[in-house]
DNA sequence: TCAGTGATTAGG
DNA sequence: CTAATCACTGAG
């Protein structure tokens, strides 16, 4: 190889602009469904997967949302305009991977669920080597990590999201969980 | 069903 | 400083 690749070299798929993760996170997280995940690792190689599973988590009054207890050294990224990478440890093993949404002073945060063939966002972060190099990751600029847009908008089906029962009514049941049939 | 595992956070 | 908590997973 005697020339890098340029980050624009996708397979006739567009990387999408700001504007598609600065709206409310309940319009960007089924909008995730079914577009590309890219990836670039350390030897150039580029991944790609399809987004199958997400799950919104929405601003101060969301009590699932960790932005809810206020402006934090590991929240700070939320409060940020979306496009960027919400990355944290939990469990004491497993990252999970979140896009940042919204406008900047309007916390929300896509989770990443699931990927076609990974179910799981610790195990969507294992395959795909997330950890806390990436947290402010910008998906609209960076060269190791963007989205791709197929240009399909699939059926979708929503649910209650995933262990976050301590939040509470009605945030608990909310049907924030987003899946691909 | 349940232990593992450590960053993060609130509180003293 | 201490201790509780945790947007999970894999083994049994």
């Amino acid at each position: 190889m005697t020339e890098k690749h340029p980050i624009e070299t996708f397979f006739g798929n567009a990387r999408p602009a700001r504007g598609f993760f600065t709206r409310d996170v309940l319009d960007v997280a089924p909008g995730l469904l079914e577009k590309v995940l890219a990836v670039k690792s350390e030897n150039d190689q580029v991944s790609r997967f399809i987004i199958t599973e997400t799950e919104a988590y929405r601003g101060y009054d969301d009590k699932a949302c960790h932005a809810s207890k206020g402006r934090t050294p590991r929240t700070e990224i939320m409060f940020h305009q979306g496009g960027k990478l919400y990355v944290y440890f939990v469990y004491g093993m497993y990252w999970m991977l979140n896009i940042v949404t919204g406008m900047e002073n309007d916390p929300q945060a896509v989770l990443i669920r699931g990927l076609r063939g990974c179910s799981g966002p610790g195990r969507v972060s294992k395959l795909i080597g997330i950890d806390r190099s990436y947290y402010g990751e910008d998906l609209t600029t960076s060269g190791r990590i963007w989205i791709e847009d197929q240009g399909v908008a699939p059926d979708y089906i929503t649910g209650p999201r995933i262990g976050i029962d301590y939040a509470g009514e009605p945030w608990k049941s909310k049907p924030w969980r987003f899946y691909t049939p």
